[in-house]
DNA sequence: CAACTAAATTGACCTTGGTCAGTTTATTGG
DNA sequence: CCAATAAACTGACCAAGGTCAATTTAGTTG
């Protein structure tokens, strides 16, 4: 049975985020270097490695949040009134995961995991976006925009797909690219969300 | 314009390929080091690197043949008659890239890219994989067994997006899973592939 | 064949993430 | 207030991928 963690320890934990935040919007994901972290933050190296499990345990808890955030103002916004609007609504999420491939990696690597620790925000924050698609979705079924032959969960399971390979295939294609991930995103939710067949 | 190589280079690369599968075999593709595979082919570290890009470069030449294998495998076969055919053709192919983590990330990150030297036959089996599949889907479309309300080489990158979907869910779920990637393809794809709405 | 040029290789060295036995700091019990 | 015990932290050290100036080997030319 662990005792509760002792205030220094909390602060000591703050303190590492706020300078890997710092940090990372200096010199990005992929400059970041855990040196300069513990440098910064005054601590010493192993002490990183015991509030989290790696570097990108560390990671994981800043993307997490911000994943939550970006959850946050999606469902500000409501329910989209059609399949268009649905994909208005994912843009800003899509737009940062395909922002960095960092995150992107990240992402994939942790969503759904059994959420062990520190990594539990990412779990959560992916099951939250299913949860959250799926309501749409089912609202969308309601209005008769949506098939309704499959469960809205299980679409919006599909839709985590498509954004999966749009991003990828948006990192390989490295260069000025002609199209965006969410052009290339249009055309499977349509395919997917509304079969003419 | 950089000449031939010469003979040795090439006897220098193919050992190198050759010690890299003993050692994957014996020891896993996630327990491979380069020290061990310069050790064993009896060349500098420098000379590994001055062949590959990186560990991955050197990975992707043997998973990218491996992954062209699969390819001869599935062709040899022919096209399905069902969409449940389909299902069994892709199947060896997932359940290689579904054993082991690295071929997963590896394939994700080559996929598709702009082949630069090395990784150009992982690329160049991505898009015959997306050119086979594409096929098969054209003839079940003729037989009214798929949609045809979009192109069939479209159908078959939703296929792909699905394909690395379930994958990355079966690596998320680690422990004894209860449900395959295979069984969790099923319905993806005929969702995709035959709706009903 | 000797001199010259380019290809191929070498291995000491660097970078960076990660470990862990040992030390310091906080909490608890008498 | 003083042990005793557990939590928190330290920093020297390790592992493993990757670099590059220097060296060896192969090919070419007069």
């Amino acid at each position: 049975m662990p005792r509760q963690p002792q205030k220094r320890r909390l602060e000591t934990r703050a303190k590492l985020l706020e300078v890997t935040a710092e940090l990372v919007a200096t010199e990005g994901y992929s400059g970041l270097k855990v040196e300069d972290v513990v440098n910064r933050a005054g601590v010493a190296k192993g002490t990183l490695f015991s509030h989290f499990r790696d570097k990108d345990g560390l990671l994981a808890v800043l993307i997490g949040a911000e994943v939550m955030r970006h959850l946050d103002q999606m469902e500000e916004k409501g329910a989209p009134d059609s399949r268009e609007a649905l994909l208005e609504r994912i843009a800003p999420l899509l737009e940062y995961v395909a922002g960095d491939r960092v995150i992107f990696d990240l992402l994939l690597r942790y969503s759904g995991s059994t959420g062990t620790e520190t990594d539990e925000v990412v779990t959560e924050g992916f099951y939250r976006q299913i949860a959250i698609w799926g309501d749409w979705i089912a609202q969308l079924q309601q209005a008769g925009l949506v098939r309704d032959d499959y469960p809205a969960q299980f679409l919006a399971e599909g839709i985590q797909a498509f954004l999966n390979q749009v991003i990828a295939i948006w990192f390989c294609m490295s260069s000025p690219n002609e199209q965006t991930p969410l052009d290339a995103l249009r055309p499977f939710l349509e395919a997917w969300l509304a079969p003419q067949a």
